[in-house]
DNA sequence: AATAAACCCGACTTAAAAAGTCAAGAAAGA
DNA sequence: TCTTTCTTGACTTTTTAAGTCGGGTTTATT
């Protein structure tokens, strides 16, 4: 509902490599094997994932994928504004979501959005990786 | 983003209900042009939402629809709770969100998609109606 | 050098969900 | 009785997401 099956599958590819981290580049298959994602589909999600410079490739014989930076250090929200990308400029951005507001400026939703958008974005914010991978994380504070 | 256009046409149209209160049956078309949502399309939403006992309708000349509740005890949660039906059991329970967790019991983002959940239905549950007549409130928690 | 294992890339197809439309009918007031 | 307005369910269109495919390039191994 908040994220596409994509955007979830890139997230769980990235759990995967940071699980295995320091164990060299990691197939695409194993990946797709471990996470239950089709193999071509996640060939495309890892190759726009490699734009955020979250993750890098190598090729050929003994290729794969390794993530690039620390679990710990990595964010769920840096990850999930990376995949989502630009804001469409024909969406509302008063309302953040979806299309033009008929009330052009009087949105009386634009408040609501936006709180909702900051208490998400605070979750995704505050969660790592590395929390992703020991599985159930409380957040204190 | 979280809310489908249709659903978002479905609390504009209580909106303006709610504005419109204690003046009698609103029409149909009334609300369509108002929100400007469209006119078919609206007559399919409101009539989802007579199921929600929220609204009820009257048929005929001076005819339209009519708010049931008032204002300030209408909450947004209530209202998308609404919408949003029973889940799927399809899908993935413990995600909250789209389909079979790959893991199944040991899904990495259970905690996070709770955390999630709870954070907008609290957002969306101390939200009324009312507020967003009023345009743009700031809740004091 | 040849081979095989990987990633790489772009275009393509399919599937699913959402959005929107239509026609004919039933109630209610004028 | 006539007009207005809601009622209903099925239908069509549009949009978005999901997934596939073929042929190419890089790299380690032998």
């Amino acid at each position: 509902m908040f994220l596409t099956q994509r955007n979830q599958y890139a997230l769980r590819a990235i759990v995967e490599l940071a699980k295995r981290v320091g164990t060299g580049p990691v197939k695409v298959s194993e990946i797709a094997e471990a996470q239950a994602i089709p193999r071509r589909f996640l060939e495309v999600i890892l190759g726009q994932l490699k734009g955020s410079g979250l993750v890098t490739a190598k090729r050929g014989y003994h290729g794969g994928y390794i993530l690039i930076g620390e679990p710990e250090k990595i964010t769920v929200g840096s990850v999930i504004r990376y995949l989502q990308g630009e804001p469409d400029p024909k969406d509302c951005q008063t309302c953040v979501f979806k299309l033009q507001c008929p009330t052009d400026r009087e949105c009386a939703f634009a408040s609501l959005w936006n709180r909702v958008n900051e208490a998400v974005f605070g979750i995704f914010d505050e969660t790592t990786i590395q929390d992703l991978v020991e599985g159930e994380k409380v957040v204190e504070s």
